[in-house]
DNA sequence: GCCAACGTTGGC
DNA sequence: GCCAACGTTGGC
């Protein structure tokens, strides 16, 4: 199993949608990097990963995860290589962890979050999993 | 193939 | 609103 961070403007796309979307999900488009791209071809059913509030909030608040592997973008022009996966909400953090929550723990210095900013789809180590869930009040 | 210009993202 | 990072585009 593996573990990824979506990031997603609150209103483009928020976490409150995501979970108005239920069990059955919504597909995750618009992603437009190739980087992010191959982490999309990359996920599996079941993978886990943490929905983050970019611009406004700036915050880790709920976790989804993968229910349809990569298929092509019904957004993107016929040809283009760009795909989306299936996502559903799973639990929302009690506590959502920010970005300044992430820069102040040293243990996760070495996070995409940080280091890769404008990455829009990122791989989370499972170390990183764990902080994360337990500063976010999930048992991990 | 190099590199400057430009657009986009996202934190501040 | 500004600016840094970075990907893309286009001239050469």
């Amino acid at each position: 199993m593996a573990y990824w961070l979506y990031k997603s403007e609150p209103f483009k796309w928020s976490w409150d949608q995501q979970v108005a979307a239920g069990a059955q999900g919504t597909f995750w488009d618009g992603v437009r990097n190739h980087s992010a791209k191959l982490n999309l071809l990359a996920m599996r059913v079941g993978d886990r990963g943490f929905f983050y509030h970019s611009n406004e909030g700036k915050a880790v608040v709920g976790i989804v995860e993968v229910i349809r592997e990569a298929y092509p973008d019904p957004s993107a022009e016929p040809g283009e290589p760009w795909v989306v996966v299936d996502v559903r909400a799973g639990e929302a953090l009690p506590r959502p962890v920010t970005l300044a929550d992430v820069k102040a723990e040293p243990r996760l210095a070495e996070m995409a979050l940080l280091k890769y900013s404008r990455l829009s789809v990122q791989p989370v180590t499972e170390a990183e999993w764990g902080i994360v869930c337990r500063m976010g009040g999930l048992g991990g």
